[in-house]
DNA sequence: TATTGTTATACTCTATAACTATA
DNA sequence: TATAGTTATAGAGTATAACAATA
């Protein structure tokens, strides 16, 4: 079955991606969950549960997670107004530029691999992942 | 700039790939670093420095590691002949049948990912994954 | 009563530093 | 002296259970 030369290939990618990501975040102090809230904040606010279902995690670790993020001025915690139990997290400025300086580390970190390809088959790797990711999203 | 495109498509297919090994791990009791050993030991045994390198973690990060996989009896520690320091590492019976059945769940949970390709593109994808990993490996 | 979030607790993963044993 | 591994220690990430506040 060809199945398992693509799912190794998928299982070695990702562990390459993850552990350029692994290393960039460590540089800069942060865990992969850490830079994944990163990512989700950079765009919108969002409450302490819609945080811990959308990363599969516990509402209690967000609590953890958000402490220490907050206590290094990333991230910043607010009321909702429409709820009293609702609790919005929101990036600061500084979390704002930390999290660009990732990003572009990031794409630098994967360019020995990106290059590697070229035009074409860039546009074919795109289009084949996003397929393969599936739906509309 | 169309590197970010692709970035974000590598990115993204990565983070799922590693939840639905997180989660298959999980579900077995195993972190992804105890897969990856799973992983690593399947065809060959190996010492805990050579180990420690491969996945880029400290030696007495192994040793915990190595610690509570056999005393779940997944792996066993044994004496080198040639080099009374150095300890090697291999998979018992029961590590083996886990690492199987690991691998069939992973496959699996990949394939409604891959049974989204047709035949042709699915080997497109081996094909450019394996080109943009690069070298002979 | 149900939901949102935090706290207390416990375990795993991780690194650094100090140590033991072998080379 | 140098290398291989372990142990002690400490911090982060994680979940479960119990709790407080709000709906």
């Amino acid at each position: 079955m060809s199945t398992d030369a693509l799912m190794d290939a998928l299982v070695r990618t990702s562990f390459e991606v993850m552990g350029a990501l692994t290393r960039i975040g460590a540089a800069h102090d942060l865990s992969l969950t850490q830079l994944r809230v990163l990512g989700i904040l950079r765009d919108r606010r969002a409450r302490m549960t819609e945080l811990a279902v959308f990363l599969g995690l516990d509402k209690s670790t967000l609590s953890g997670l958000v402490d220490r993020a907050e206590k290094r001025g990333l991230l910043a915690r607010g009321k909702n107004p429409d709820d009293g139990r609702v609790v919005d997290v929101y990036m600061t400025p500084a979390g704002l530029e930390l999290a660009d300086r990732v990003y572009v580390e990031v794409r630098q970190a994967l360019s020995p691999a990106t290059d590697r390809l070229d035009a074409v088959e860039h546009d074919q790797l795109i289009r084949l992942l996003e397929q393969a990711l599936g739906g509309p999203r």
